[in-house]
DNA sequence: CTCGCCGCCAGGGATTTCCCTAGTTCCCCC
DNA sequence: GGGGGAACTAGGGAAATCCCTGGCGGCGAG
């Protein structure tokens, strides 16, 4: 059987080179990056078998890349491979098209396995996590919570909202997007518009309360 | 010349794994354990030339484990690796007893040049805290290291900071403080200039991790 | 005392942001 | 298959902000 094409993604350099050492044992590693940018860039290029990737990352989320990619490569399976370990992000990855969620604290057997079974068509959810989700799943009222904060935003405005959060300046969001500077301040100003919010603090405040980007 | 003897320490299982094939490259990984009372009593028994750890371990963190390692094995030496980009936690580590601190997004090629540093003798600190944590030195109030950087900013700073990260407009805390739009303006560019942020979300950010204000 | 330093205050002019408006594209639904 | 809505894009003019500059008052050193 020939080796699966991966592409990986973390934002922390030596995490990800210990990582792909790891994967390299199986699969054939044909690109690796650091933010979720740079993600959707090489997999439009690569179109690799897998992906793998952390949901915190600079310049665009793991969730958010995600949701790129499964329109992008919709081909190109996705594995989460993170320190959160909660069932709201378990539940989020899977909706914007996960085949995987696995953690940093999950054992290193754990990765081959989850990787062989997206592979053959299968999900894979670290079993620390199971119960919850399932729980969570079964209580609707949390879980409809966290989608409608979410869903009031485009994807668009998220991507806007974490590269301010983030501390970029309009201007150098404006070349990141590839799109004018007025573009940018109109999704700005919708985002405060539609929260409520009136200043870049209360942006940035919203954005880590809501783990759109850390501190 | 014959390879040291490496004793590592993260709670990421997964992490370790991958760090632990990278530094198998060069060194002789004897133990590998997932909490800071295993590395304790690993620790004892192997009594390694190298000890890589990180920060947040369950049962007992990384810089009390430190504490203890300094007495009971001062031969081996430390070498913290974790995410905390922090010169307070830097810092308080080589107070510990620490030979090295690197973070976790650092390039991969540091960790070569980190063991080999240490293994001679030396010490080493990332280049992207070098700077902080050399001011903090360099401020030596009564020991306190975060005093440093508050220190640098005056009353009236710390005042206009906190108002513009709690989300005032310039113009509404020109009207709070009783002084022109322009001073309110000067006083922010001031604390952005002397902090080297570059943004209101970076000043916010800022806010928050030195306990100026909460979410 | 008076000189110099430092923090606070504020002006002027370039730059950026805010707010309103409008064109384009895409998709859904009839 | 065409009409309606929602999202993205961007323009122009007013408003706010950024950056440089200088004046004022307190305070410690010479």
């Amino acid at each position: 059987m020939k080796k699966p094409r991966v592409l990986m993604a973390d934002d922390h350099s030596l995490i990800l080179a210990g990582l792909r050492k790891l994967v390299e044992a199986e699969c054939d590693v044909v690109g690796a990056v650091e933010d979720g940018r740079a993600l959707v860039e090489e997999a439009k290029k690569l179109r690799p078998d897998l992906i793998l990737l952390d949901i915190s990352m600079p310049l665009l989320n793991g969730l958010d890349a995600a949701r790129q990619l499964r329109k992008l490569v919709p081909e190109s399976k996705l594995i989460f491979l993170t320190m959160h370990a909660s069932p709201t992000y378990a539940t989020e990855a899977f909706q914007a098209g996960a085949s995987g969620y696995l953690l940093k604290r999950s054992a290193s057997s754990e990765l081959g396995l989850a990787i062989k079974s997206v592979l053959q068509g299968q999900h894979y959810l670290t079993p620390s996590l199971t119960k919850d989700v399932l729980e969570s799943v079964l209580k609707p009222s949390t879980g409809e919570a966290v989608k409608a904060a979410h869903s009031t935003l485009t994807d668009r405005q998220r991507e806007v909202l974490q590269l301010v959060a983030e501390g970029h300046g309009t201007k150098e969001i404006a070349t990141i997007l590839n799109v004018s500077v007025k573009t940018v301040e109109f999704h700005k100003s919708r985002v405060m518009q539609q929260l409520d919010l009136h200043t870049t603090a209360d942006l940035t405040k919203y954005a880590i309360t809501h783990g759109i980007t850390g501190l």
